[in-house]
DNA sequence: ACATTGCTGTAGTGTTTACTCCAGTTGGAA
DNA sequence: TTCCAACTGGAGTAAACACTACAGCAATGT
């Protein structure tokens, strides 16, 4: 067996992921030519095949990476103290900087997740997975901030968290980094504890 | 002159735009091939191009008209009465409505929005000029449903307003029929009408 | 009757696409 | 030294791509 997998391999593996991405940001999935990946990392087409089955495959890993890429760098918020205001604003908090710093995994995820084709490419159903499952981890921390809500409630609430983080992402990429997308992730994080308020006083009555 | 513009034109016309918007909605600008919209309207290529300038001149005329579908699809809210959640909620519901009746102005335009190519596609310019346009109408609204509110905080709570819109479709997109974008939407005239509150109660201080 | 206009049908153009074949080259294991 | 596995390079293929040239036809204005 080979400990080391050959230097060279591991790195033009990432060269041809990074270049990937950059392209398949700005041209979407149809747009990603393996021309145009050959080009932008400087291997031949033959090295991209090597390490990649087919374009599906190829998209399909940079998600992957990018969700890697981006879990990393939300960094979960510390431990459960504080208000729940507190803790839900630190949480958004996190994840604006986050999506600053790491915006190509939602981008691309959201450029495939908005196309409807017939045959679903790969890279689609990736994303939709680990989307889920990000999802799922927000209603639990929604669950155990709100413990006063029922499941459906914690569900309502995760959902237009959610949908607030998607829209407020938008925004930013269509308008540029002029947006202070931290800022309006704290807005966000308030209302979706008036929110949760509202529920709460609701499900008791 | 003739009155009549000779029927079978516009009708030709109006196929070819109705295959576009619904391949462009599956498969993206590129993925997008004269070939198979030919097929889907059963108009050969030639009658394409003799209707619109190239892909782009269609890409973006389908652009506009699905905006046109769309703005007659919302029937903008009727009275200035009531109270501000009231109105903001006739608002959403309307908007709500409207996005399910006619979905694909906002789906095209926002994966056209996502992209970020070094040529620009006219489609995308046009997209985010009729985005604008709308955006500016709801300031002004917002203006006068919040008249306590400053310019900067209008400002604020209609891009948070947008922002929660396109989330909630995008949710919708992924999710299916099963989502109620209407009851989503409510829950975001509420917060949003809590948001005003808050912004009003801060600035009177 | 005749030319004009609006549109369709056929048959292309050259270029780009995803993907393949296979002959090198090179570093490490035996 | 020999050998193999891990890659790279270049050359190539068939299909799909956006787009064009142009002939033909049916209705209309004169």
């Amino acid at each position: 067996m080979t400990r080391k997998k050959r230097a060279n391999g591991v790195e033009s593996r990432q060269r041809i992921l990074d270049a990937t991405v950059e392209i398949a940001g700005e041209r979407g999935y149809e747009g990603t030519s393996i021309a145009a990946v050959s080009a932008k990392c400087g291997l031949p087409a033959s090295s991209i095949y090597w390490h990649f089955k087919d374009k599906d495959d190829l998209i399909a890993a940079v998600i992957e990476r990018s969700f890697e890429t981006w879990l990393a760098a939300v960094e979960l918020p510390g431990e459960e103290t504080g208000t729940p205001l507190e803790r839900v604003t630190a949480m958004a908090t996190n994840v604006a900087k986050s999506l600053v710093d790491a915006p190509d995994f939602l981008r691309l995820g959201l450029m495939l997740a908005l196309e409807r084709r017939p045959t679903e490419p790969r890279g689609r159903t990736v994303f939709l997975q680990v989307r889920d499952i990000a999802t799922q981890k927000i209603t639990e921390v929604a669950g155990t901030v709100f413990p006063d809500l029922d499941e459906d409630a914690v569900r309502t609430l995760t959902t237009y968290a959610v949908a607030g983080a998607d829209g407020l992402f938008v925004h930013r990429e269509i308008h540029g980094d002029a947006v202070d997308l931290v800022a309006m992730f704290e807005l966000h994080a308030q209302l979706v504890c008036d929110a949760a308020g509202r529920m709460a006083s609701r499900s008791k009555r």
